[in-house]
DNA sequence: CCTACCCGTGAACACGTATTCATATGTCAC
DNA sequence: GTGACATATGAATACGTGTTCACGGGTAGG
């Protein structure tokens, strides 16, 4: 299916969204370019982490950076992340299934 | 765009497949339904690590698990979770963008 | 020049967690 | 029953990392 590399790289793209902050930083900025300040102020964040997110988010191209006089606009770089990140969102809001079978029934036939 | 719940809820599921190992054991379940041997066997991992991270997936509903016998099956349990991966690795197998894409925006200087 | 503002960065700490080891539970065969 | 196999679980440890603090580096305006 996918090798040793291609899963971990995957992984790191997964572990960056996997943290309530960035995810969010990278949410915001779907509706488009923010600058250092308002997402600091959005996400109610200390400037010096959303500074240490944005490094992240940048070095894997989740997002890219402009600067206009001294303010720096973050927005996402390509229609690929933008497709990736509004579809895990769709599925998000979806309706949720049934509850939960944590109880095992012995015998259980799953379709093997 | 995402409140708080649901950017907490979304980054938990990118947090647990934001590990290789996870991630490798979800998606070697893409294929059909696994039991955790075969798993710890594919995957050349510790059976007791294997069952570690089995029961976190099984938590968050990204797997789920049936008995056959002395073994356990573990597979994916709703065509969400199904469709959610096999699009990250679409995006992920297609061939990567051109570099720098500049600005987008009027009166942006470059960036260096 | 100086001041104010916006942003980036390095060090240090605190906390979570992935991994291993040892052990427990459960199931089939004899 | 005993033993062999398959999986789950709990404790302990080592390692990564998210966060804060303090500071440095630019840039616009007076």
């Amino acid at each position: 299916m996918l090798d040793a590399d291609q899963t971990t790289e995957l992984a790191e793209l997964f572990r960056l969204l996997g943290e309530p902050n960035r995810l969010g930083i990278v949410a915001s900025c779907l509706e488009g370019p923010l600058s250092v300040g308002e997402i600091t102020s959005r996400l109610a964040l200390s400037q010096s982490l959303v500074s240490h997110h944005l490094r992240l988010l940048r070095a894997a191209r989740l997002l890219k950076a402009g600067k206009r006089g001294k303010q720096v606009f973050y927005s996402i770089p390509d229609c690929h992340v933008r497709e990736m990140l509004t579809n895990m969102i769709e599925h998000l809001i979806e309706p949720h299934e049934s509850e939960d079978d944590i109880n095992n029934e012995p015998g259980v036939r799953s379709w093997p």
